[in-house]
DNA sequence: CTGATCTACAACCATTTGGTTGTAGGATAT
DNA sequence: ATATCCTACAACCAAATGGTTGTAGATCAG
C-alpha cells in the first residue's frame, strides 16, 4: 500500500538536499538539538548568507522546519522529510531483492 | 562498526545521482533487467547525448556499471552504491530515534 | 566494401548552484 | 534611545548541470 504518493519535483528537491556536505552536517546536528540559524552558521567557514540558503535548501526539501522564537530562528529536523528518502532507497532495494530472487528461481528450474 | 567509511565527496555524488528524475527512473530500469545505452536513450524524450551523460552520473556515483558487449555498451545497477546510500540514511534514522529515546528518558525521570 | 548502428566526446547554451557582499528591518540588552 | 544581534533578501559571480548539435571511431549486417 503506498500511503504517500511522491511527486517526482519533491524527490529532486530532497536529494538533492542531501547532495552537499554541509546540508549533511546540519542534518545531523538538528536531528540531535536545536540550533538557531546563526548558531548554525558559526560552526562552518562560510558566511551567515550562505548557511542561511543551505537551511532555506533543507526547509524547501521538508527535511527541517524553522520557528521564530524572538529574534532568532529556531531550525528542527523533520523525520517525514527523511522518512521519504529512506523509503524511496528501501524501494529500489525491494526492486533489486525480487530480481535477484527471480534470478535464483529461474537457475533452480534448470 | 563502520565497514566502509565514505567520503563526503563519495556521498555527493551518490545523492546528486539520485536527484534527478530521468536517472531514478534508469536506476529502476537496470535494477530489473538489462539495458544498453540506446535501449535506455530510446526511453526517454531527449537525445541519446543527454541520457549517455545521465548514465555517465550514475557511474560516477557507483550506482551504475557499464560492460562493453560487442558495439553496445549495457549497463548494470550496482547493488553496493544503493546500499552505501540507504546506510546513511539510516544512519539518521538512527541518531533520530537515540534523540527521541533520550527525550523520553528526560520525561520519564520527573 | 558499404551502410547502418552504437558509442564517445567536444562545443555550445541557458539555468541552477554555492558562494560572496551589502542593505534593511525586527528583537534585545543596556 | 541606542547600539547590537539575528534574520531576510537582493545583486552579483564562478562553476556545475542538463540539455542540445555535430563529429568521429568501432562494430555489425548485407
Amino acid at each position: 500500500m503506498v500511503v504517500d504518493q511522491l511527486s517526482d519535483a519533491e524527490l529532486d528537491r530532497l536529494f538533492q538536499a542531501f547532495a552537499d556536505t554541509t546540508r549533511r552536517d546540519i542534518m545531523r546536528r538538528v536531528a540531535v538539538g536545536e540550533y538557531s540559524v546563526s548558531g548554525l552558521a558559526s560552526l562552518y567557514a562560510m558566511s551567515f548568507a550562505a548557511v542561511q540558503k543551505h537551511v532555506a535548501v533543507l526547509e524547501r526539501a521538508s527535511l527541517v522546519t524553522k520557528e521564530k522564537r524572538g529574534r532568532e530562528q529556531i531550525v528542527r529536523g523533520n523525520h517525514e522529510g527523511l522518512q521519504k528518502a529512506r523509503r524511496l532507497l528501501d524501494e529500489y532495494e525491494a526492486i533489486w531483492r525480487q530480481r535477484a530472487a527471480r534470478i535464483a528461481e529461474i537457475l533452480a528450474e534448470e
